[in-house]
DNA sequence: CTGAAAGCGCTTACAG
DNA sequence: CTGAAAGCGCTTACAG
């Protein structure tokens, strides 16, 4: 049966020995002429693309061709959440960004695998030539020690360092300690922390010890640490992510009660510093007179002005380009070296010495 | 030369024969022990899946499988723009969720193709099982014929209808003319536009007849032509993308003489609306009292806060929904059609009738 | 510059 | 339930 609103019938789809024989040469040659690389005469090649067009061959296939290859020139991106929420953050944008930007030599295609629990299958079973895991927690160990046992490169940007994984980590407990010594400096001692999610079920809540004992998710637990340094005692509230959204409803929660306030709030993202200041505003709160507000990551938060977020930038874009340039070397046969980055503490407006106690 | 660090030596992965003659037992038996649906033995399936543990087999490698399937498990996604750029827009990431959410039976990965200008290579060469355009442009033409060529199911969201390509549709022209009605109901008359790029090389100009000849971007052509519906004179610019700044910085541009003011402007996008409202701060220029504002999406802009945009709201889950679906569709030999989605007038405090002339 | 041959690693009818 | 065989569509040494 045709299917002639197309002209074409499914599996009917020619292959390069069609092409060959139509033009009257060998597979090899034929193979060549579209590799473009290779040693063929220019009216042989001419021959065979002519008959490449007249079959309506549209070169050679890509499954076929990277079996035989070993390369399928695709870089796996693996992160843990749904696609929707992991690019709503914009470090993980700006890392993307610089990712592509470094492997654009391999010119492969990322693949975007996003686990959201049960489905990790894809990430089994998706041939791809490295992969790049963005902060993932080791729950994820099974599926990346089977990747590793196939011999797939493997980044990971932050998360918990694994067996075979090349991890390119960022000073967030040094940084938030420091962030959290100049609150100190200035004079505060009731600090709230509003902390990115711990584990990989969100829930908004209280921080309590269970919950952070719990915790899985290597970023959100170092920087509760930096901040811990300083503040042993600080109360705080987990978010559901890093939106602003959430942290307004943490803060809201944290500021509720007028007797049991914090000075300062560690927020542990920009995003999340930016809930905190709105929650501040609808409260008739005063940033900095009244509450200090700090963040973490340096993004530009859109609607934040005239507020300038005292925070901790870090360099989200070469952290990235630092894992794409270590794939690169990886699958050229190198041996990269894992990476260390530092984050930059900005003063802005949004921190003051604590108001006088009543 | 071993590789003591690992253990492995490169190209000596463990392959499926391997695992098979270990087990003692055939090729077809061991692929069946491990595809888990075939009909093995349990005692078999056991004695294959011990010989995989000890030879360090991770299962079967995916290129190979999908050449023999002709399935990759992968669905590419096409987009115009640097992945950043791409996916700082509110619009496409909710079409992503409705998309993976639709795959999802599938089990496929999303394949990111930024086609960025030089590199359409990878568009043509990556191996696929069907692909999603997000407003592309005519200039892709080419590449999408190669995949179209190959047989590879092409559904579009929004752009210019082509060969072989499903298109889900937008009422971007009718429904920017109703918010445009509803401006001159207001009594508005001298309205400015805030527009999308208008081609795929971008760059910040006052809106001119030649601009608007040579635009590419089906999406901002319609948006402008339903705001020409109703105010065929009217002024604008052109901004290099959909964000905040972009609209902040072409509305200081139309604001900036006073005696030559819109006293309303149609954004194009929400987020350019909230780039518009910023200026109009800035510039101690009262909305919706001396400028009214109107954006297109829907999308909560965070830090909009008290205004409540006037705005279109379009169904943008439900558009990438429809495309998933109907790529499911197409794979399992159905023929979907083509859906045109509609937007949503959503009346907000951002417009008002035009302050009395002075 | 061109061709004959082998093989990348699997899966799938087909027999038994 | 298991095995022998073919083949997915290409690319790459190797000869000539």
């Amino acid at each position: 049966m045709n299917d002639e609103s197309n002209g074409r019938s499914p599996g009917a789809r020619p292959t390069l020995a069609a092409v060959a024989r139509r033009a009257g040469v060998s597979n090899s040659t034929a193979s060549l002429a579209f590799g473009g690389a290779g040693p063929v005469s220019d009216a042989t090649r001419e021959r065979v693309l002519t008959a490449a067009r007249e079959l309506n061959y549209a070169g050679p296939d890509p499954r076929a061709r990277s079996l035989r290859r070993g390369r399928s020139g695709i870089v796996g991106v693996v992160v843990e959440e749904r696609v929707r929420d992991a690019f709503r953050d914009p470090i993980k944008l700006a890392l993307l960004d610089g990712l592509s930007e470094a492997i654009a030599p391999l010119d492969a295609g990322l693949l975007l695998l996003a686990d959201t629990g049960a489905a990790s299958a894809h990430i089994e079973d998706a041939s791809m030539d490295a992969a790049v895991l963005i902060g993932c927690s080791p729950r994820l160990d099974e599926s990346v020690a089977a990747l590793w046992r196939r011999g797939i490169p493997l980044v990971a940007i932050e998360g918990e360092p694994a067996d075979g994984v090349l991890v390119f980590s960022l000073d967030n407990r040094s940084a938030t300690r420091a962030v959290a010594e100049h609150l100190r400096a200035l004079g505060h001692e009731r600090v709230a922390i509003v902390a990115l999610p711990l584990e990989r079920v969100r829930r908004r809540a209280r921080l309590t010890p269970e919950l952070e004992a719990e915790g899985t998710s290597n970023t959100a637990i170092e920087r509760l640490a930096g901040a811990r340094d300083v503040f042993p005692d600080a109360g705080g509230f987990v978010t559901t992510g890093s939106f602003v959204e959430e942290g307004r409803l943490a803060a809201r929660e944290l500021l509720a009660d007028p007797d049991a306030r914090p000075t300062a709030i560690i927020a542990q993202s920009d995003l999340l510093a930016a809930g905190v200041i709105r929650a501040a505003e609808e409260l008739g709160i005063a940033v900095p007179a009244e509450l200090s507000v700090v963040g973490f990551d340096g993004v530009r938060v859109d609607g934040l002005w005239p507020y300038d977020l005292t925070t901790l930038v870090q360099p989200a874009v070469e952290k990235g380009r630092a894992a794409g340039r270590a794939i690169v070397e990886m699958l050229a046969g190198g041996h990269p070296v894992a990476l260390a980055f530092t984050s930059e503490f900005h003063l802005g407006n949004t921190t003051a010495p604590p108001p006088p106690l009543p």
